[in-house]
RNA sequence: GCCCUUGUGGCGGAAUCGGUAGACGCGUUGGACUUAAAAUCCAAUGGGGCUAAUUACCUCGUACCAGUUCAAGUCUGGUCAAGGGCACCA
């Protein structure tokens, strides 16, 4: 018995507790069935779901559910991204353990995920801070060291004061710091990388197999990665034998227009480049560029300064003897720190010249229009002048002939560059995993020994310390001794940056329990790659770049055999409230738990897919919610009056229907194949929903008409239940089983459509006059082009028009309109 | 500055191939039911015009300007606006 009322609140707990004992979100073993991997990318565990949770993972499990019923073997985990600064604050500020806090946030949070009817395997859980996994994050980063893709070394890194950290080049936004927007400091320390960079050429071409991932997405990686095609120059310091600045240039073609050369403030060989009588001057100015922050020095908008070394190069192409200058324009970790300066043809160059009084040589010119270049640079392709044996050809001939020459003399090459630097990994953090390795006074950097593995985290320490990284604290973690020659050592301090810990996370749901390896290979092979994966914009590059280049380490590593993790990429937009992003400094947040209070978790699931297409913003209405609830109500009291009419062992003969049952049947058919396909093409699930409207709708209508067919109906209400049950898990479970469906919805097929019915018998035909709409006719789908070409000129409207005109053609278009085009 | 994306009613948004613009919903207005309200149900809802009024009809309309076509929200060229990414990367 289908009760009155709909009472969610009642029935979802049901339900679930149903589903545990059916035990139906297992991943199933069934090796017959092909595999289908749903990933939502996993939380920090910062409290509670917010609504941008729920819209993720709601669209995930839509299309898990989706693809079960399909007959698809579906892999759908969850898990936690549980290092990271927030716990050590919370640690700091309410005096908590950082572990503590995590796990009880894990168990809310889990609670919340639960609520909302997420089919999730909690078999297959990963917890990225517990031992059992941070374990295997340390030891591939031996493997990563051992494979000599990782390093330490001394750079300038960028430094969050306020986090107390350093971070990666792809963690600073508009230089700030990525978590708290505060201004990123450069510093010079000793810190691992992993090298990235091996990588840039394979993230690079491999970017354009990705065709289920968005093109903005791929466009963003392609501009990080950067890479550009230039040449190398040498410039002979002059006076000196063994002395010379290498510049790199992607417009070789200008060499003949070099008037003096840059080299950047923190250049390697800038003392060796100063005269004496400079050398205040210099020294000065670096110290100046040192003391600026990021963002000030990348401002293109301030005045570009520099100073004069003294010294001078020759240009090898024409024995020109130039100046040298030191210039915060030029970077030091970009090609070789040092730049050839040609400002008639380089906008940098032409302002640094006018402020210097330096002097300017045109070299390239458009013969149509000749540029003295007094005014400004001209940067666009032409001819090449004065410019030696050069003179003549056109400019991008010039780039390749130039650097051939510079080639065969032996003093420049071909050079590619890159954009993208290694990935820095440390962190000065507590709560993270810690690096393991340690530091012996005679035999340097050893791995920790792999049986010794994980370096736990120490528990004896000291979180109000300021400046240094409470690890620093623990009385026993720091002394240790050398697992090669026995002797006093210490341990590495720093934590990984969680940006490793979540770059292998997906490989792990494979092998989730495995204790001797991070996962077993066959098991990876079977599940990878990520069909589908699910998650915010904001990982564009972070997240989804370092996991792509892990993949590929991974893959040469052998470990497993996939080039790329995640085949098809859906980015969902953000979601919003009166137009901004919800947060809480604006107070405009929602809290999902009390949505699941009043209107239950189907309501929620049913809005926040409603409004709006996955990938772009969702502006969350309260109305909206209430209108969803409503519907629910609605279709619940379409079963409730019905149900003595229902029956699961429906039969219809399809060629003895009455017309309005024959039209619903076609609606039926016309609804499946509608839903099946808005899923199946780019998870259109703001129009599935309406779709569910619109037949929900005709059901309505067909319950007006004189005879009711109950096997027709039938069939129309069970289609409705299978169509709406991945989005509408509770609900139409609890309807299913009070129907008398044995064991649960969601272990049903997804219905099937017959092609022939998925067209009404009668159409509307259109029918315009010079393209314009003039009358809409009722014909036979089944008419032909000579007999709607009739039907239309037999309409009193379309005679009306065409008295005493000419009718110079007629366009028929099948089962859609004819358009008469008269003189 | 360079690159990308997006511009459709009061709002969210529909509209496989160029073929009825505004599906579906929110909101609003009117009505039914009710002592009343809520809930529910019914109807109307892009602008303008015509009409005493209804039915009907005409006309304009998918950021703007042009073009291709029997036919343009959709294709081409240009302009503007908003959002995003990159940015002294030589």
């Amino acid at each position: 018995m289908i009760e009155e009322l709909y009472f969610p609140q009642k029935i979802e707990k049901k339900q679930r507790k149903f589903w545990d004992e059916l035990k139906i979100n297992k991943t199933s073993e069934d090796i017959s069935k092909p595999k289908y991997y749903a990933l939502s990318m996993f939380p920090y565990p910062s409290g509670r779901l917010h609504m941008g949770h729920v819209r993720n993972y709601t669209i995930t499990d839509v299309i898990a559910r989706f693809k079960k019923m399909q007959g698809y073997n579906v892999l759908h985990p969850m898990g936690w991204d549980s290092f990271g600064l927030p716990a050590e604050n919370a640690a700091i500020q309410k005096g908590v353990n950082p572990k503590d806090w995590t796990l009880k946030n894990i168990s809310y949070m889990k609670e919340q995920l639960n609520n909302l009817g997420l089919m999730y395997d909690w078999d297959r859980e990963v917890t990225t801070c517990l031992p059992d996994y941070y374990k295997w994050t340390q030891y591939l980063f031996q493997q990563f060291y051992k494979k000599g893709l990782a390093y330490k070394s001394e750079a300038a890194v960028n430094w969050c004061d306020k986090c107390g950290t350093v971070l990666a080049n792809e963690q600073v936004i508009d230089g700030k710091c990525w978590r708290c927007d505060n201004i990123v400091e450069k510093k010079y320390l000793s810190q691992w990388f992993l090298k990235i960079t091996d990588y840039a050429q394979e993230l690079l071409d491999s970017i354009d197999k990705l065709d289920g991932w968005g093109e903005n997405v791929k466009l963003m990686q392609k501009n990080w990665i950067g890479k550009s095609q230039g040449t190398t120059i040498d410039f002979k310091v002059k006076g000196e034998k063994n002395l010379s600045v290498k510049v790199y240039t992607t417009r070789p073609d200008t060499v003949y227009g070099v008037t003096y050369l840059v080299v950047a403030p923190e250049y390697k060989d800038i003392e060796k480049l100063t005269t004496e009588e400079n050398k205040e001057a210099v020294e000065t100015y670096r110290k100046n560029a040192k003391r600026l922050t990021e963002i000030e020095r990348l401002s293109t908008a301030r005045e570009k300064t520099g100073v004069k070394l003294g010294t001078y190069v020759i240009n090898p192409f024409n024995g020109e003897e130039v100046p040298l200058y030191a210039a915060d324009y030029a970077l030091v970790e970009y090609g070789t720190g040092a730049v050839m300066a040609v400002p008639a043809h380089d906008e940098r160059d032409f302002a640094f010249a006018k402020k210097y009084n330096l002097p300017l040589k045109v070299v390239i010119q458009n013969p149509e229009n000749p540029s003295d270049c007094k005014t400004e640079a001209f940067t666009d392709d032409g001819i090449l002048i004065n410019s030696g044996e050069f003179d003549g050809l056109n400019n991008v001939e010039a780039k390749e002939k130039i650097t051939q020459k510079a080639t065969k003399e032996g003093y420049g090459n071909a050079q590619t560059q890159y954009r993208l630097r290694d990935w820095l990994i440390s962190r000065q953090r507590y709560w993270g995993a810690p690096i393991p390795v340690v530091y012996c006074e005679n035999c340097g950097i050893q791995l920790v020994p792999e049986d010794q593995l994980p370096v736990l985290l120490p528990e004896d320490v000291d979180f109000s310390v300021v400046g240094r990284s409470p690890i620093t604290t623990s009385k026993t973690f720091i002394d240790t001794t050398c697992p090669k020659c026995g002797k006093k050592a210490k341990r590495e301090t720093d934590t990984m940056d969680t940006f490793m810990c979540s770059s292998w996370y997906y490989l792990r749901y494979c092998d989730p329990k495995n204790e001797k390896k991070p996962f077993d290979k066959e098991l990876v092979d079977k599940y990878m790659n990520v069909d589908q994966y699910v998650g915010g914009i904001e990982h564009a590059i972070l997240h989804l770049l370092y996991s792509r280049f892990v993949t590929k380490a991974l893959r040469d590593m052998g470990f497993l055999n996939s080039d790329e993790p995640f085949k098809n990429l859906l980015t969902q937009g953000m979601v919003l409230k009166d137009g901004s992003k919800m947060s809480k400094s604006k107070g405009n947040t929602v809290d999902p738990d009390e949505i699941f209070e009043n209107y239950g978790a189907d309501t929620a699931r049913l809005f926040i897919l409603s409004d709006s297409p996955p990938q772009r913003d969702f502006d969350w209405s309260d109305a909206g919610v209430e209108g969803c609830y409503k519907f629910l109500n609605r279709v619940w009291k379409l079963y409730y009056q019905n149900q003595n009419k229902i029956s699961l062992d429906y039969k219809i003969d399809f060629n003895n229907l009455s017309k309005d049952s024959d039209k619903l049947v076609r609606l039926t058919n016309i609804a499946i194949k509608k839903i099946t396909s808005d899923i199946e093409h780019e998870f259109q699930f703001n129009t599935v929903i309406s779709k569910y409207r619109e037949y929900v709708n005709s059901i309505c209508d067909y319950l007006n008409v004189e005879e009711i067919d109950n096997n027709v109906l039938s069939y129309a209400l069970i289609t409705l239940l299978k169509l709406m049950s991945p989005v509408c898990v509770h609900m139409t479970d609890e309807l299913y089983q009070n129907l008398g469906g044995k064991g649960s919805i969601h272990k049903l097929e997804w219905p099937k459509y017959d092609e022939n019915l998925t067209q009404m018998s009668d159409i509307t035909l259109v029918v315009m006059i010079n393209g314009k709409l003039r009358d809409k006719i009722t014909v036979s789908s089944q008419a032909n082009e000579d007999e709607l070409k009739n039907k239309a000129l037999e309409s009193p409207k379309v005679k009306d028009f065409i008295l005493g005109k000419t009718i110079v053609k007629t366009i028929v278009v099948p089962k859609k309109l004819v358009n008469i085009v008269i003189k």
